[in-house]
Parts: C-alpha cells; structure tokens; sequence
DNA sequence: ACAAACAAGACAAATTTAAACCTATTTATC
DNA sequence: GATAAATAGGTTTAAATTTGTCTTGTTTGT
C-alpha cells in the first residue's frame, strides 16, 4: 500500500547523493551508480526524468554528467515524486474522469481528491535538505 | 503516483455502498457489483479481504451477504488500505530491511519513514463516515 | 433436494515495472 | 581530426504485479 517505484527510489537517491556534493559539482550516471549499487541504466532513465522536469541539469560530453538545477532547499519530494511517477492520483477518477464506472454518482470522490491533496502537501513540504540531517 | 489499486477501489466503494443502508442489512456480492457496475467476482475478492481484517462480517447460505463489522464511524480509509494492500510501505526498505541495497549507509530512510507514518495518519484520520457526507 | 450465496485456490490475461540493448549526439583531450 | 567518455532516447525483453475468470466446495433458507 502507497509504495514507490523503484525508478523513484533511484532518483531520490541520486539527488540526495547530488545534494551531498559540492553545490556545482557535476557526477556521472556511472559514479552515482556504482556508489549506490542500482542499475546503471536504469538510473540514468531516472536521471533524464529529473532533468526534464527542471530538477537536474545535465553536462553532456566528457566530464559531463549531472548536477542539480536548484538548491536542495528549493527540491521536494513532491517534485521527484511527479519527475518520474507523474502527478498524484490517488484515485483513477482523479487522474481522469471516465476512467471510474461510477463517477457520476460516486459520492466519496470530492473527499478523496481533498486527502490526495493533503498526502501531496507532506510530500511538498519534505525538502531535500530535510532529507540531509541525519536523525 | 501515490495510487492505490483497482481492488482497493472496489473494497472502498463496497465499505461506502453498506455504510449508506440500515446497520445490520446484509448485501450480496451481485447486488453490489451490479448497483456499482464493478466485476461481481473481483469484488468478492475484496470483500473476502475486508472481512479477513473484521471490516465486514459474512452471512452464508441462501439470504447471506455481507454487512459491516463496526460503525462507518469506527472504520477508517487505512483500515481499508491495510485490508486489501497490506501495510503502508513507501519505500522497500520500510517494508523489509535487505530489499534495498544500501540499507546500512542510507541516511534518508528515517525521514522517509517519518512521512510514511504521517501518510497514514491522514488515512486513519479519515473514516468511513466522513466520505459519506456529500460536499 | 435445491438453489442462492460465500470460500478459496488455481489459472489466465493484461498491465506495469524493471532492466537491458543499441544507436546517435555531444564534447574534452590528444 | 580521431578518440573516448558521457548524456539522449528509442526499442525490446524480462519480470513482477494486478486484474479477472474458473472451478470446486461449503453453508443454509426454502
């Protein structure tokens, strides 16, 4: 219940490792990898999501690889969460309607988007940076 | 991202369908299927779950059904969760430590189990009641 | 006895997720 | 300019999960 993909999982190890770094500091897809232990691959997947979605800036050529876009401070979980799983849609008939049999006369849905955007408002109010301080 | 399965939906609707009739009336599965529109044995799936976790109570043989075990008020959208997808588990280290990889120097996990647990807690603050209040 | 209804396991289909593969492009360095 | 390191991104394969169906059994009111 309520878990993550895996692709989420990497990405946000990779911004936390990135966070971690040097604000400027550029890391290749193979280092975060191989430091982490996931595929190489398939976080790079993750990589270009956070990229396209403004999260991550990418330096391409040698001695590229990623840094992050903005500060580890201005990066929520949120954010990675919709980088790569898309917006939240705790509910099918959140997501578009039509897609439940019984929208129409579906009572409860208006109180499930209102607890959708709750869950939501955790996730943008975790930082990564809260994500930093070890507890 | 954050959705909850087509099974879950089913559960949920079910839990609502029952809370709207006498306390003690018994329901099938058919009626409920065919009044919602969802797959008649699909549901019966579920509503095996919300029984297993004392959700709704079984009545069998000719005239049985289902009713709910408790008050609407007494049963909450985590109880439903946890019925029909088990535990909450943001991340798969929550749910058992050595499914991920770099559990030993993960230093985000307790923040992100932190925010599992107050997930849940909008859940559990949610009954079955609240959703029956149109809004 | 019969029919209606739940119980539950097994199976199959569909969908999603995870991972791998391959080709192209960019760019620092020699 | 050639080369190698790196991202970009599409295609395909494999695995896992979800969804749905089927079948058999049990319970129980009529």
């Amino acid at each position: 219940m309520l878990k993550v993909s895996r692709k989420f999982e990497y990405g946000l190890h990779a911004v936390v490792f990135l966070a971690r770094k040097e604000p400027q500091a550029v890391v290749t897809v193979k280092e975060m990898s191989q430091d982490i232990g996931f595929s190489q691959e398939f976080l790079a997947k993750a990589m270009q999501n956070l990229k396209r979605a403004g999260i991550a800036v990418s330096v391409q050529g040698v001695n590229g690889g990623y840094r992050l876009a903005r500060s580890p401070d201005d990066i929520t979980v949120s954010d990675i969460g919709r980088a790569i799983e898309g917006e939240p849609h705790l509910m099918r008939c959140s997501a578009e309607s039509g897609k439940c049999e019984i929208a129409e006369t579906c009572t409860h849905r208006s109180y499930m988007f209102t607890l959708e955007r709750r869950i939501d408002s955790l996730l943008a109010g975790t930082t990564v940076t809260s994500l930093l301080v070890s507890r």
